[in-house]
DNA sequence: CGTTTCGATCGAAACGTTTCGATGCTATCG
DNA sequence: CGATAGCATCGAAACGTTTCGATCGAAACG
């Protein structure tokens, strides 16, 4: 032990110090020969290259150069409970793309809990409603000035916002189910949030009356409890409306369960135009562009990090029409 | 513009400096005053912390502490495509335990792309195979010496590995399905790999001629393709053991789109333990402990990141009977 | 009363880069 | 041939902390 420290001497991580003084230059040249941020001779570089290879040198030491920079190359997101808010495909198809926008940009992407404040330095943060109202870490974060991305969420000053367009989605949704006759339509709810009212509001322009069910979360196994709950205490409608394809696919299982025809007996809409491929019936549902919201996020994302104007961004949605709503049942 | 930059200076966001001088105390008893390292006075203190709310100092900028300690507070997680790894409830209740630990240690969680470097600084890294057999990252990581736990991953020398018993809950379901007179046995298979590998052999101490289905991603449509061609081919099997539960999930669903009774005309059995609500079978399965194996990881992933020694570790997994698994049909 | 110990404070040295400005030096141009 | 560029290189100043070691009193001890 003794003897090997001896040997080896104190074990410290070359620096590029070493590497150019390796190499007999200067620790500005040394850093040119790698960065290229000015010209620097072939015959330099490749001394320099030589020198940091022997070394062992890995490249410059990430910590110093964020330092330098002013910046972590690190975003961060907060969906709330992670395998609640990635339980829906539909949050994920969206991380997808944010996270391959990002990778582009070289930035990494932090998942934020919620409750919690990070002690990591972040150059911006995406902040995805997913069915919450309010955010713990909003304030500290807006006290640091770091650039604000937020995703369905409701106005909050000085954030970016990427949103969909809830309420004409909501609206042609009811459209075609009153076209196919229907007039007793309920409502299966998130929890309360900016696209929850937004939808609610949509889906009201047709039917006044429609009922409320829930709330429940984007989970098959929720809303199945929420619905089969409704059903028990003696309501009903001919047709059900989720806030998400995933809700939806959870009440088609359960009116099954209970005998109910789908859609004969009981017509029932999605949201978000996600697959699940293990459910046996298209559904009728809201297409919202998912990887085009995480891409706009992350769009977002790098242009206020360069300190560049940013424009609020609302997406279109379009109704697909499936096999699990059909015309309403004649009493 | 000209004289507004007069009245208010440059704006450059008050530093610690700033705000000891501010408290008329020293740079460094004002750092001590917020970190608590070496005991100052009562009143200095709240001298201190005036001065820095009075100016908006919000914390030690985050970057130069981290120089200055030589950490970043980030964790990485390489888990392939997120929409692919994600879309296994497996996958997530890993990641859920893992973030919650890491978390209560003040460390952050950044999504790693399988591919790609980051520049990112990272205190340590942990790979979750999910069926996959090598890592672009490994040796630059290995060379800038960051800390590696693999979780179900071959062994790679300077890793923690964190691994469950694949073999032993393999056998252990053959042993099941024989019992239950089943003879002809297929298993869905994932791409190579080490659990993939284990997984295998322990079928085979059971059922040394067993059919081999796929390769198929751990998702239900895939699964339901693969073993929907084998069937199309005109091979057939009183049991299918997939390895993981959604892949039986969408196995269970093609048996039926092909009028096949489960478990009276085909056996299927899954993998992990997971809750698949929209199922209306339970699945015979091999449950592993999701939430330990994240904990497992993220221990390993603290312990050495304060250089302390680890011990590679295993899980044990336990069979547990559901409604997928019956008699073998009698031909 | 001299010596130790301890609490509070300070100055200065890291941490390892990137980048600004300056300095030669060699071509190029008129 | 003198002035002007432009290239290659260098030294030094940041970036904003944390922490090591020293200093200076005052309290505690024998």
């Amino acid at each position: 032990m003794l003897s090997s420290d001896f040997v080896t001497g104190p074990v410290r991580a070359p620096t590029l110090a070493d590497v150019a003084s390796a190499a007999g230059v200067s620790l500005s040249t040394a850093s040119h020969a790698f960065s290229g941020t000015k010209p620097v001779s072939t015959a330099t570089r490749e001394r320099v290259l030589a020198a940091a290879a022997s070394l062992g040198w890995t490249g410059p030491n990430p910590l110093a150069r964020n330092l330098r920079r002013g910046r972590s190359g690190v975003v961060g997101i907060a969906v709330g409970q992670l395998s609640t808010a990635f339980r829906d495909p539909a949050a994920l198809a969206m991380l997808d793309a944010v996270s391959e926008e990002l990778d582009a940009a070289g930035l990494g992407l932090l998942l934020m809990p919620d409750d919690e404040q990070v002690g990591v330095p972040l150059d911006a943060v995406i902040y995805d409603i997913c069915g919450r109202e309010t955010w713990g870490a909003y304030d500290e974060l807006v006290a640091r000035d770091v650039p604000l991305v937020v995703v369905e969420g409701p106005a909050w000053p000085g954030a970016t916002h990427i949103d969909i367009d809830h309420r004409t989605g909501a609206a042609a949704l009811a459209r075609h189910l009153h076209d196919l006759g229907h007039r007793r339509v309920a409502t299966l709810t998130l929890e309360a949030s900016h696209p929850q009212r937004e939808r609610e509001a949509g889906l009201r322009e047709v039917f006044t009356d429609v009922d409320v069910i829930g709330p429940s979360a984007s989970d098959v196994a929720t809303a199945q409890e929420a619905v089969g709950l409704w059903w028990d205490a003696g309501h009903a409608a001919t047709a059900v409306v989720c806030q998400s394809d995933v809700q939806a696919a959870g009440v088609v299982v359960e009116a099954r369960r209970r005998g109910l025809d789908v859609p004969g007996d009981v017509s029932i809409a999605g949201f978000d135009g996600v697959d699940l491929p293990w459910l046996d019936v298209e559904l009728t549902t809201v297409v919202q562009p998912l990887g085009e919201k995480g891409r706009a996020a992350a769009r977002a994302v790098l242009a206020r990090i360069d300190g560049e104007h940013t424009e609020d961004v609302v997406l279109p949605v379009h109704l697909r029409v499936g096999g699990s709503t059909g015309p309403a049942p004649t009493p």
